[in-house]
DNA sequence: ATTATTATTGACTGATTAGTCCAAAATGCA
DNA sequence: TGCATTTTGGACTAATCAGTCAATAATAAT
């Protein structure tokens, strides 16, 4: 009964959130999100709303990602700590201008603080799920024995979070592939039962 | 010969500096910026060349403050692991807006990434002065038994700069000092000698 | 006191910003 | 074939941005 969108709504939300992971919220400016959605102004603010709903979209849709991703390594893998160490090797992206694009969740966080409610509610619910199964992850650790059982796998799991937002960052300063494997091996070591 | 300023120089740049902290570069306006010095417009381009000048000024004073004050922490202690943890609970801070905005290297670092080769050059510049000193740290923490022998001083000394800068951004995202504190506890454990 | 030099002040500028308006185009249903 | 409805395209707007200008004020050396 009405015209059919000429665009793929999909699609063209993959053009803004590479653009917004690159550059951020602010930084990154209408005209270059519609260059990079390929799509015209009235078009973005019919199928988007706004900037900033646009910008919550593609932070949603990143964290959906990038968490569901995380979770079926652990999920896949042979051993819990090996698990873990998949998921860290996995944020260390081989291409050169995809690691130092960084993580779109950590960059957010620093561009926003915690003033931003809407950001921060996405960023804890996705951190909660991960958490949750890193927890569990540990766990299973120390029932098999890789993992001490005087390590607190809530402490632990924490642990992880951390190391996997400092490799981020480290991808983001320009830390060329071999120092960040390195950084996570040296993490994964010290989580490692030396019995 | 001429008419001295009428402002302080370097409280000027304190005001500045805080800004940028809270806020970044970029969503700093020079508005905000004059309210902040407490100047008007021509004097911070009199004094300050320009609000990218500025910027560096403040990010230059910022790192060195935090630099220095990292090693001193790290020459007054009685021990290098203890001397490491005396840094690493320096950096949570007790107040809690002082707690959220962060560390303005690691903010800076997300907000340019590596695009920027001053901002870069200001960042490598500092963490190689505290590199140098946590590897020194970790040698004596090794000669004492503090530390394992088969740890690579250089690896953990990179760890323990991965731990702050997460710790960083964990207190930017707003997490507590206690969570933050039991981190800091827990990466220092996991460096600790368990003979 | 005169003068050279710098600081201060507030108005101004051109560029860029996010977002709006409206006419034209394209569709499915009647 | 119209008609109702939505998309599209491009021009437009008001606000904000960093930075400049020019007139005035304040100082130290002469």
């Amino acid at each position: 009964m009405a015209r059919p969108r000429e665009f793929d709504r999909e699609q063209a939300l993959e053009g803004a959130l590479e653009l917004f992971w690159q550059k951020g919220f602010n930084q990154a400016s209408t005209d270059e999100l519609l260059d990079a959605m390929q799509i015209r102004r009235q078009s973005l603010y019919n199928a988007f709303g706004d900037k900033r709903k646009l910008f919550l979209e593609t932070l949603e849709r990143y964290c959906a990602r990038s968490i569901s991703g995380h979770v079926s390594l652990l999920n896949q893998s042979t051993s819990p700590l090996d698990g873990i160490q998949d998921v860290m090797f996995s944020v260390i992206r081989e291409d050169n201008s995809a690691r130092l694009r960084g993580c779109m969740g950590v960059n957010s966080v620093c561009e926003f603080g915690n003033s931003d409610p809407e950001v921060a509610e996405i960023r804890d619910r996705f951190a909660s799920i991960l958490q949750i199964r890193l927890v569990a992850a540990f766990r299973d650790g120390q029932a098999s024995g890789e993992v001490d059982l005087n390590m607190d796998p809530n402490e632990a799991a924490t642990f992880v979070q951390m190391t996997l937002s400092a490799l981020q960052v480290g991808a983001r300063v320009g830390a060329d592939i071999a120092t960040l494997r390195a950084q996570a091996q040296f993490a994964i070591n010290r989580l490692r039962s030396r019995l």
